[in-house]
Parts: structure tokens; C-alpha cells; sequence
DNA sequence: GTCTATAACCGGATAGAC
DNA sequence: GTCTATCCGGTTATAGAC
């Protein structure tokens, strides 16, 4: 893949790099990604147009920028509550509502980011391989969430959990970039009401009720692993 | 909103606007959204720029029209299958199945269409306010797929069923965009283990062990909805 | 009502002189 | 690094042909 941080070479420019996204994203909250045009946020920067292209390859890429700025900060936002809750539940809600909270800044401007991501040619989709590393760190994330809590997990499904556990999340925030309700309530409420039901689901999914869906599901999830690998390596699971 | 199926008041206006359609959907399977450049579909398909903007107003309205088409055919292809069968599984795997088989055609570009699709603000987006018609229309489709079986469904959950069965089909879908395993394998076993999973939960949802879950996913949708009906009241101002 | 030709506007993106 | 000119493509407008 490309190095998708390029220029950077003296701290004066990280700071006018920095300087530019930072405008920018102020720009795409206020006016929209339309709206909020190059011209725009160069003026506004105090750059000239050609200097801001000079940073950032496209406009598409301070998008990018902003992408993993906003990951970090989720982690940083989750560490104190994973230090100190140990019920699953807590855990889970916690860390989404944590995304949800960190984000939330830049909702208007996330449907412009999930239009690029959602474009499976895009190296910027969750799925492709240019965002493996991303994945990864996602899924051991979720693998902590679960190992720190009291909650027992069946053998064969502890491997697959945090792999689905990552789709949860994606979920929840696939609705709540469509949510315009006021404060976000409608995803607020349902992120409290889902982790409910997927904490309960994890806990029962030893009982013997449960067993052949459990089995089922985790056969599918090795299945598709399966037809993954024996692909060109460049797929959507871990 | 506003009609999306302008001029043919003629015949031959409505052959000219299939064959404008016809081209552009080459064009875009091809070169990609942004590649397909309206003037080159225009020139492709022997008519003036201006001309083809006669009959779609808007490179956008081109997607919507496959669309539309598309949804159309899946109905048709599910009809015979519907007439007959009275498995649940077997309905339900045989609509997904058709859904892909039909669309298949269009994969390469299915993933540019979900790109714009995917925008919250587009109205291409299949939770935009636009395509209720088409969401409505769905929904009532898998109503029929699930009617029309012999499988007993719980009293409260067969109002939402349908709905949750098109979320479902959304998702198989989204995996499909993002599936580039030969001949589709990947999603077509996805369809066929998911399917049955389903099946079998619906057999099951009456179970006591899992009422509490369907009683906190039935009422989880309707405070939704619930709050929705809220936003709608204030989002029709312009 | 179907269709052409032509020009123009706007904003993203690029090239090249300075 | 910056500025200017320029390209490109979606979109609109006009004026008029059959």
C-alpha cells in the first residue's frame, strides 16, 4: 500500500499539515463536503491552493486523515473504563457509546466518510486490505473487552468473538451515520438496548438451546475463512 | 417527492430513454461512476448531452433508474419459486438467491452504486425518505415470503419480521458487493448457512429461553420507530 | 414532444512559470 | 513554496430544428 501520511518532512510542516485538516475539518462541519470547497480551505488556512494539494493528494485523503485521527482517539477515550469495569455488558456499552462520543463532532461529515469507505475498491473500506492493520487492531481491541470481563465464553467461540463483536460495533455506527434524530438518542438507545441483548446472547450461548446455532455459526465464519485464504489473501477476515 | 420517471410520453421518447439507460449501464460497468462521463454516455448512445439530460435529469437519477429495474426483475424471478414452494428456508434462500443471481450482471458496478447509495444525505440511500416506496415494497414482500410458508410465526413478531428479513437481505448484499471469490462461492454459502440459521431462529422464536430476546428486539424496533415518527413530524420542513 | 447545437458556469484537479 | 492558466466533467441555459 502507499503510505497514506506523505508529506511531513520538518515540524513546521507537520504544523501547516496539521493546520490544513484541522481547517478542513472545521470547514466540512460547517458547509458539508461539497460545500466545503479546496479553494475554501486553503483560503481559510491561509495556504494557497496548490500548497494544500501539496499536503494532501486529494480532498478525498484529508478524509482519510481525519479517519485515523478519530480511531485513536476512541482507544485513548476507552482505556480507564476497561481498566476498572469487569462486567461484560458495562464493558461493551462503554466502548461503543466511547465511539459514538468521540465521533460525534463530525457526524454530518461521517456520511461523506462511510460514502468513501463503503466503495469496496477504496482502500479506505473496512473490508480491504489496505485497512487489514486497522482490523486487526479492532479485533484484539474487542478480544481485551471480552478477556477482561467476568463473563465465561464457550471455547470455540472465544476465537471468533472479537471478529464479531467488531461487526456489532460497524453496525451500530452504520445507523448512527443515517441518525438525525436530536443528541443521537435513537442510537444511543439502541446501542444500550443491543449490548443488552448481545451480552445476554454471550452469556446463554453455552446452553444447549443455543448450541447448534452457536456451532453453525462459527462453522460459517471458518468456511468463509476458508474460501478467504484460498483467495489472494486480500479479504475481509482477520 | 418528485416523479423519477420523467419524459416518455411517446414511444419512441421511451425507447430512446431505455436506450440512453441501456448505455450508460455499459458505460458504468466499464469505466466506473466516475469514469462513465455523461457527455461519453450521450455520444455512445447517439444522442446530444442536452438530450440525455432531457430524459434523466441527473448523472445520479441514471443509477436510480438500474435500480428500480433491478428491483423489479428480483420480484419477478421470486414468483414462481413463491407460487410453489412452502418451505420457509427454502423461500427464503430462494429470494436471496434470486436477489443475487439477478444482480449479478451488475456486480462491478453494484459497488459504485452502494458508494453513492451509502451517503445518508443521497436519496439513493435505501433509508432515505425517497426510497420508501421501494423499502415499503420490499417489506411487503418478504411479508409474502413468510405468509406463504408453513412455518408459525409468534403473534408479535410477525408484524416486524419482514422488515427484520430485508435487513437481512441488505446485509447479504453488502457482503456480496464486497465478495470477489469466483463465481460469487463466498456469498452464495453465506445465503444458503445464514439462511437456515434464520429459518430455524423463527422455528424457534417462540421458545421460552429466547422470548426475552424476542420481546427486547419487538420492543427495541418499536421505540424506534417511535422516535422516528417524532423527526418525521419536523424533517418535512424544507 | 423529440431532438440538436452551442455556450457558459462552477468546482475539483493539474501544469508550469516564477 | 506560490500564482496563474488551464483542463475536465456535471450541469444549466438558450434558441431553434423536425
Amino acid at each position: 500500500m502507499i503510505d497514506s501520511q506523505p508529506p511531513a518532512k520538518t515540524p513546521k510542516g507537520a504544523q501547516t499539515r496539521a493546520l490544513i485538516l484541522r481547517t478542513a475539518l472545521d470547514l466540512f462541519t460547517e458547509r458539508g463536503y461539497e460545500g466545503a470547497t479546496m479553494r475554501a480551505i486553503a483560503e481559510r488556512a491561509g495556504v494557497s491552493l496548490s500548497h494544500a494539494y501539496y499536503y494532501f493528494r486529494s480532498k478525498e485523503e484529508l478524509i482519510q486523515a481525519f479517519y485515523l485521527r478519530s480511531h485513536e482517539e476512541h482507544m485513548a477515550a476507552c482505556g480507564p473504563l476497561l481498566a476498572r469495569e469487569r462486567d461484560l455488558e458495562a464493558r461493551l456499552l462503554g466502548v461503543i457509546r466511547a465511539k459514538l462520543d468521540t465521533t460525534e463532532p463530525y457526524h454530518r461529515f461521517s456520511g461523506v466518510l462511510f460514502r468513501t469507505a463503503a466503495d469496496p475498491q477504496s482502500p479506505l473500506s473496512p473490508f480491504s486490505a489496505a485497512s487489514n492493520p486497522v482490523r486487526q487492531q479492532c479485533t484484539s481491541f474487542f478480544a481485551e473487552v471480552v478477556a477482561g470481563s467476568r463473563t465465561r465464553v464457550p471455547e470455540d467461540l472465544r476465537a471468533e468473538l472479537p471478529y464479531l463483536l467488531w461487526l456489532y460495533m460497524m453496525g451500530i455506527v452504520l445507523f448512527w451515520i443515517h441518525d438525525r434524530s436530536p443528541g443521537r438518542i435513537r442510537t444511543y438507545r439502541l446501542a444500550d438496548r443491543t449490548a443488552h441483548i448481545v451480552a445476554r446472547l454471550i452469556a446463554l450461548a453455552g446452553h444447549p438451546l443455543l448450541t447448534p446455532f452457536r456451532k453453525a455459526t462459527l462453522q460459517l465464519l471458518a468456511d468463509l475463512r476458508e474460501d478467504t485464504r484460498a483467495e489472494d489473501a486480500v479479504q475481509s477476515l482477520p
